[in-house]
DNA sequence: ATTGAACCTATAGTGGCTTTAGGTCCTATG
DNA sequence: CATAGGACCTAAAGCCACTATAGGTTCAAT
């Protein structure tokens, strides 16, 4: 039907238009982000432009921090122009939330890493400031910054 | 030889009051950052306080972002305090180094993002703005601000 | 015809846990 | 003293989003 003259190209042509690796692009087959490939007589895989669209609206999500799941919807809302975009919005808005979030608890972490290690002067461990406040959350300023690994991520 | 006489205590007691969870406290005694735990009768772990305060230190550290690789040479070094303290000065060192550098790719991903919510009117996909921005980088303010998973982490 | 790069599948590994399954042990009440 | 139910045990799988490895097949150029 579609795109039967357009030329076509491998995966590894595909992967490096896209910017990514070709093992990513199998897994996004694999997971169902893009289409099962087209196969040539030798059963490699064989695109045309219209997934190497795909597949960088997929990357460019994914740089945005959008989970797997969250470029799914993306997707499936793009490729659905006529529909209303509220659940699009959503899924950005709660994006950005939770960026907003973790920008503030790194900042908190920032802050108390410079201040660890600005007070560390350099002599044996058991006067190592690093090791101190380490030992003793009490130690630290912000007393609820650290919040596990989502500070971190 | 040490603590023969001080209180003991269950994995329960001792994960809630390090403030995580019991699999956690298990799973740092196979990865050797606990020692394996002495056995009551019942084959069940006992734990003493200086083992609460070696999980209160790998929790606040680990809370500090730093890996768990990091977390076992400062441990290491917090054992050692007769020692220089320079690497576990350099090993915060560079881990600040890396928070402030996810802070930066953060902060241009949160404001690529508020560009991107903050421009969608609302209407129909084909006119929003978030899949338009999602489906061409040249939208982009800054433009190597999203470098993969990098920004996040 | 031959070489070597690119492709194929299936599986395991990454980090730092968390969850599940299928048991055993401890403690408090009846 | 028996029993219920919570806490504990191990081993293995699952999570996320890939990345890497092993061992084989196909393609393109010489
Ligand atoms: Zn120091
Ligand atoms: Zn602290
Ligand atoms: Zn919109
Ligand atoms: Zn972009």
């Amino acid at each position: 039907m579609q795109q039967q003259n357009t030329p076509t190209f491998g995966i590894g042509t595909l992967a490096q238009r896209a910017g990514c690796q070709v093992q990513t692009v199998r897994y996004y087959e694999k997971i169902g982000l893009l289409p099962d490939a087209t196969r040539n007589a030798g059963n490699q895989r064989r695109y045309h432009d219209a997934t190497l669209r795909r597949l960088t609206f997929i990357r460019h999500a994914r740089d945005f921090g959008f989970s797997v799941e969250a470029v799914r919807e993306l997707l499936g809302m793009a490729d659905h122009p006529d529909m209303p975009c509220d659940h699009a919005d959503a899924i950005a808005r709660r994006h950005l939330e939770e960026v907003e979030a973790r920008l503030e608890r790194l900042g908190a972490l920032r802050d108390e890493l410079q201040r660890m290690v600005a007070q560390c002067a350099g002599g044996r461990v058991d006067e190592c400031r690093i090791v101190e406040v380490l030992s003793d959350h009490d130690q630290c300023l912000h007393t609820a910054a650290h919040g596990g690994q989502r500070a971190i991520r």
